[in-house]
DNA sequence: GTCATTGCAAACGCTTTGCATCTGT
DNA sequence: ACAGATGCAAAGCGTTTGCAATGAC
């Protein structure tokens, strides 16, 4: 009755290439990256796939200003990020003041089952004292 | 030479709407409101509009999770969000912390020029309590 | 053998763009 | 009249879905 899950190669693909990764990754990306390993998945599923992962809490996602949207590996402790818009360079820090922040001022308002998305863009150092590079408008 | 910006009767719907409206609107939402009131504008001026609002400072962008993007009217202080994920009820809230924080962490892996995006998610007193409303799996 | 899973391509929803027309200034 | 602004419809892009074929159990 429960629903099995059975484990495909191209499941597997994408979970192995998951634990592997540290940081964030696009649906697109992920396909390209399984495709370029050699693995052939097709991009309905790999989204599929990622769907399913998100579902069951392995996966945590977040949503580009484009609105493309990243995936990453859920880590067992809340992280955030500190994101390069120029290299995409990522350092994942902890902020444990946020999340009691949160909390509070989510009670404050009666809401409930509350999660917040917390991300830091900016330059790193590479990108932004030395080399300075045209980055557009 | 420096490209006159005309003031035609859509811009001005557009500036209307969003200065009455105090929450997050979406480019469609906002291009319903205006038909419904009348103003006959068309979807890609609404777009248009939005993105020069957006160039020139006057409103802050929210992408949200199914990768639509929020407008509204931009705060002079930097506000954060307590948005519900049911009815879209959204709370203006303040985190004082929050700001220094993110300048010091970044600093502290040389990040510079460093912009965050914070915005919590959760679901309302309405939407989490009383009535509840399937909401999916 | 069954039924979850896959692949492909078509469908979707939001957003952008090409181009002819219109309209502030 | 000039140049920016508009409208429409087509194109773009990431993502989802229908359906027949495939493969894990």
């Amino acid at each position: 009755m429960a629903t099995t899950t059975r484990v495909t190669r191209q499941r597997q693909a994408v979970t192995d290439l998951l634990a592997e990764h540290d940081g964030f990754l696009s649906a697109q990306q992920l396909h390209a990256a399984l495709r370029a390993s050699g693995h052939s998945v097709g991009l309905a599923t790999v989204y599929r796939n990622l769907a399913l992962l998100v579902d069951s809490g392995e996966l945590d996602t977040l949503v580009r200003d484009d609105g493309e949207t990243l995936y990453r590996r859920c880590g067992r402790a809340h992280h955030h990020h500190l994101v390069c818009r120029r290299c995409g360079h990522t350092v994942e820090i902890s902020g444990p003041t946020v999340e009691a922040w949160a909390d509070r001022v989510a009670g404050e308002h009666g809401f409930t089952d509350v999660r917040h998305s917390l991300e830091l863009f900016g330059l790193c150092a590479d990108c932004g004292s030395g080399t300075v590079v045209n980055v557009g408008s």
